[in-house]
DNA sequence: CTGAAAGCGCTTACAG
DNA sequence: CTGAAAGCGCTTACAG
């Protein structure tokens, strides 16, 4: 039995005067509208979303793909766009992809498209032109975060930049030995984040007009850059005076390291990382922020204009979220300057 | 235009004989299978979940309610539960709840209960009564993890039990100050995890006629740990030779705090945690391990369970997920044994 | 094994 | 401001 129709007969109404009462639209005098909402929540009336996304092809739920939940980045993004899609009135269907080409298929092809969602988030994965005529096909806005795809809103830091100014920093206060540490290129994440912020270093290293001597890949994690940075800094021949992160977990590892060998951090050794992690604060990191649960709100606000009114491809905004500079106190001018 | 009506035109057949041959039920020929489905893909159909839930009652879609979404246990939690639920042919629609009871209110009053999930997994949240009799009414399946809930199936480590173990531990290589640092009271969780975990200490201390001299209330964080710890470890009067943590975060963060100010562990100090944390094993840390991912994937077996068949409010489920003592490197005997 | 028909629970023009 | 009617896109008895 159709629960509207209930609630409509208790009220003494129509079923179309009970919905537009219930759901906002059209006019209904306040008298009706409150006879109506009285006899709705005395039967714990809740409305079918299924029956009325059938009519108005709206779910109110959108659908966010992303590569890992428990990781800093990622969570903090998620929650940004939990909240903010919560504040909007959508739900957040969840779709975790992994790096096999066939689950990514099957969420995509299977899950993603059964008109369940209004619109999709796309966090640190780069869809491919396919997968991006797929969705536009289904008439769902997409917004991509964490780095750019061709033809769709995006938002994210400039990687590159982000080491540029990181490597810049620690040239600046007179360092000539400095060393690289960052993701490993063969575990690379989409937007190849690990090569981009390596180039970034590359960059600022040339036009400084130094050589790259000194690059390491590891995990991207704190006991990743910790077992790596052990080895480099107890042999004389390989240690820096400073390292350029290429995240605020690997820069942790390395102070961790650096204590444990007794290597003063910033006196004896500057380091610097990406982010602006949680843990950052405790150890003092030099880091360069970026705050991804702000960005998660961002992305949900550029989705919601694009649910409004969709973006003409030709002119599709990409927002480059600014990072910032913050100096703690895990970086100094070398011991002794050249 | 009913797109099912399109691949059956292609097809040559009905509408309900391409709906069986597409969604299984029923007696279909091989041959007009093989018909539908082509047509289907060359029309890249895909049933919409709307209209089909409308019929079934079923959405295959699973609400998760959980307070944090970038802690780690309850990161490792979710990517348990997504990783089932998907391999189930589940999808995830997530819901965070905050302690504001207004917003939690409106996650249950208005989000979860639009008939969009066929279940529901709450996870480190203690229902209440009414919440509990409001997802029944809807016929929605629950289970709970991270603490026991009256009348749903649950699953749960023991955190009495766990903390009891952990500080046995140490009671048996025979230290005797023994400090508890465990999450602030007054920011408890649900479940009361840090008064549980509290009483476990408390419970092996009586146990082996020990009085509890020492306890302190901490951030449930690594800088948490560290901050305190490190006052209390400073001062000879408080220094204990062993400290129970309520989590790995905050035994990490003691560990951190002793480094700082050179005493050795496990020499001078004893250190265990509870978790197993991802963080753990670079920090040596004896602990006791809870694996929240593997909880996950326990909670979303009982699920299905429960969807398959609904248990009776008298005989349900309350499953105790055993910890382990994993011991490393951070606890021993105390230096100078009474 | 297949098809015609009813119906899931809503919303939305369209009249009035 | 209100109601009768159509229809959203499927699935499922029920006949055949």
């Amino acid at each position: 039995m159709s629960a509207l129709a209930d609630v409509a007969r208790l009220a003494g109404v129509s079923k179309s005067t009970a919905s537009r009462a219930l759901s906002g639209g059209g006019y209904v005098s306040e008298d009706t509208r409150e006879k109506v909402s009285a006899a709705a929540s005395s039967l714990g009336y809740v409305v079918s979303s299924a029956a009325a996304s059938l009519v108005t092809g709206r779910t109110l739920n959108v659908g966010v793909i992303i590569p890992f939940i428990n990781r800093w980045f990622f969570g903090e993004v998620l929650e940004g766009i939990e909240s903010s899609l919560t504040g909007a009135g959508y739900d957040l269907t969840l779709y975790r992809v992994s790096d096999d080409p066939e689950q990514r298929r099957r969420v995509f092809d299977y899950f993603l498209v059964r008109k369940r969602v209004d619109a999709v988030i796309a966090v640190g994965i780069e869809l491919t032109a396919q997968e991006i005529l797929l969705l536009r096909s289904l008439g769902k806005p997409i917004v991509g975060l964490g780095g750019r795809i061709e033809g769709i809103p995006t938002l994210s830091i400039d990687d590159v930049e982000a080491a540029r100014v990181a490597t810049a920093h620690l040239l600046s206060l007179g360092h000539t030995r400095i060393m690289h540490l960052g993701g490993d290129q063969h575990e690379q994440m989409d937007f190849r984040v690990h090569a981009q912020r390596l180039s970034g270093f590359e960059q600022a290293m040339q036009d400084a007009g130094r050589g790259i001597a000194d690059v390491r890949a590891v995990p991207f994690s704190i006991p990743g850059g910790y077992a790596t940075a052990l080895r480099i800094l107890a042999d004389p021949r390989t240690r820096p005076t400073a390292i350029v992160a290429g995240c605020d977990e690997i820069a942790i590892g390395v102070i961790l390291a650096a204590r444990q060998l007794g290597i003063q951090v910033p006196t004896q050794l500057s380091v610097i990382g990406i982010d602006d992690h949680y843990l950052a604060e405790m150890f003092a990191l030099t880091t360069l922020s970026q705050a991804p649960e702000a960005q998660g709100r961002m992305a949900v606000d550029l989705l919601m204009n694009e649910l409004r009114q969709p973006s003409r491809p030709e002119s599709v905004e990409r927002i480059t979220v600014p990072v910032r500079l913050r100096v703690r106190s895990s970086t100094t001018a070398p011991a002794r300057p050249v």
